[in-house]
DNA sequence: AAGTGGTCTAGACCACTAT
DNA sequence: TAGTGGTCTAGACCACTTT
């Protein structure tokens, strides 16, 4: 029997408020995690048993485990079974870049504007086939957006989708708004699934055109392929932002005290 | 009252295997994955109601909220108090990268090698005394390194660490796997928390000669700052990666049946 | 008023680990 | 054998939304 010490946490935190808006399982993660983000708790530590925290902060034992499978999410702990609950050490790798992060410039439309350059059908050539899965010579749509943030270009978005004048997605796409509807979702949606992806490149000369960028620049490039409920390709295309006005940027570990 | 109407999945899915290993909660998450993934739940389409779902499969109610718990934090549906739970349609935002799928770089000893190039106390200039929060002239010590995956360089780092003989993370830094505990996370740590960004950037002269890497090349940086438990900065670095050989995908909606 | 998701309880049983 | 995390039950109450 692993038995658990007496942990300082146990004496001196807060309590629940029972009147608060915040859910007693969300407090007591709270709880929690200031424990670790004060050196209370550091890496390694033992966590107090279920038990413990059940007399300590007067909650039944669902709502401890609640707690508890909420920072084991966030990975900050990990439980190990028959042995206790683990505070884990602050790794490099359990960093997550969420592409949302760009949300702003998909919904302000108070700054954002989109530009549509070109729309046309092309025959797919070996790549576009390749990609959407359909023979060479297929009949095409090819579209070229930019992206203006304050009147500055922003984003260059090119995409290739499959034309077939049954999938509705076709004229809804047409619309300048789609490339929001593509970024944040809409409930009309044919698509099921999408592979994304995020490379590092160097613009070439329409691009750093568009973009009004000095060359040689490195720049981000975000490729979609989206597929619809037959798990075939419908849409293929891709963003290119400049590098030194986009940026990922993330946290590991626990901070703000 | 929003009367639920009878939901095709209510009929035809399979049901709970109260013997297996997989929990009853992961079950019913699958169960409702995979409807949503065949097409019989679609994006907007409400869920059945938690009441329904319990007499369906014969599950107590707090196993039927944790399975749909488990996909409302994936991204997968949504609940709306008073209304129910719907499936999300499928967007670019949610898209999410992790770093650690760079893993095996620094963990497999066995095709993995870390070549220290240099190791030395310099004076932090303006950069250095900013970025790890001292001042001007303070003794740091500078280190670069190179990592090899099977005999090719993958990873250019250079890194500045505070130096201070109280603090044991000084020497564990010196040893050469330290690289792998950075990135990993070890239980000695000191390290509170952390920030991580990623930048596209061009690689230059002496980047490009230690990657090996024609020029001009656009490269991925991942820059981190590591913090200790008094909340003041204890290293600075960066990770300079080949764009052709450094990737990020991931996949947003739900696929594979 | 009825139906919905959201929270919480007070137990139970199990698998596992250390003594 | 005792302590641990992990799962699950069968209810309860609440806030909310729609009819």
């Amino acid at each position: 029997m692993p038995k658990q010490p007496e942990s300082k946490i146990l004496n001196q935190t807060a309590s629940i408020n029972r009147d608060a808006y915040e859910p007693v399982y969300s407090q007591l993660a709270g709880i929690l995690r200031q424990s670790m983000a004060a050196g209370l708790l550091r890496p390694g530590d033992q966590l107090p048993s279920e038990a413990q925290l059940v007399e300590r902060y007067g909650v039944s034992p669902m709502t401890v485990r609640r707690a508890i499978n909420i920072l084991a999410d966030q990975g900050v702990v990990v439980g190990e079974q028959g042995r206790g609950t683990f505070v884990k050490p602050v790794a490099m790798s359990a960093a997550t870049f969420h592409l949302g992060q760009f949300q702003t410039l998909f919904s302000d439309h108070e700054h954002t504007t989109v530009n549509l350059l070109e729309t046309r059908i092309i025959s797919a050539d070996e790549r576009v086939a390749r990609k959407l899965g359909v023979k060479l010579g297929r009949r095409t749509i090819y579209m070229r957006r930019l992206l203006l943030s304050n009147n500055e270009p922003a984003f260059y978005h090119r995409e290739y989708l499959i034309y077939d004048p049954k999938r509705p997605i076709v004229e809804a796409e047409l619309e300048v708004i789609a490339l929001q509807r593509l970024f944040s979702g809409n409930s009309e949606s044919l698509l099921k699934h999408g592979n994304i992806s995020i490379d590092a490149t160097l613009l070439d000369d329409e691009e750093a055109r568009l973009l009004k960028a000095p060359q040689p620049m490195a720049a981000f490039c975000f490729e979609h392929l989206f597929y619809d409920f037959d798990n075939k390709p419908v849409s293929w295309g891709w963003f290119i932002g400049r590098a030194d006005r986009v940026r990922f940027t993330t946290q590991v570990g626990l901070s703000l005290e």
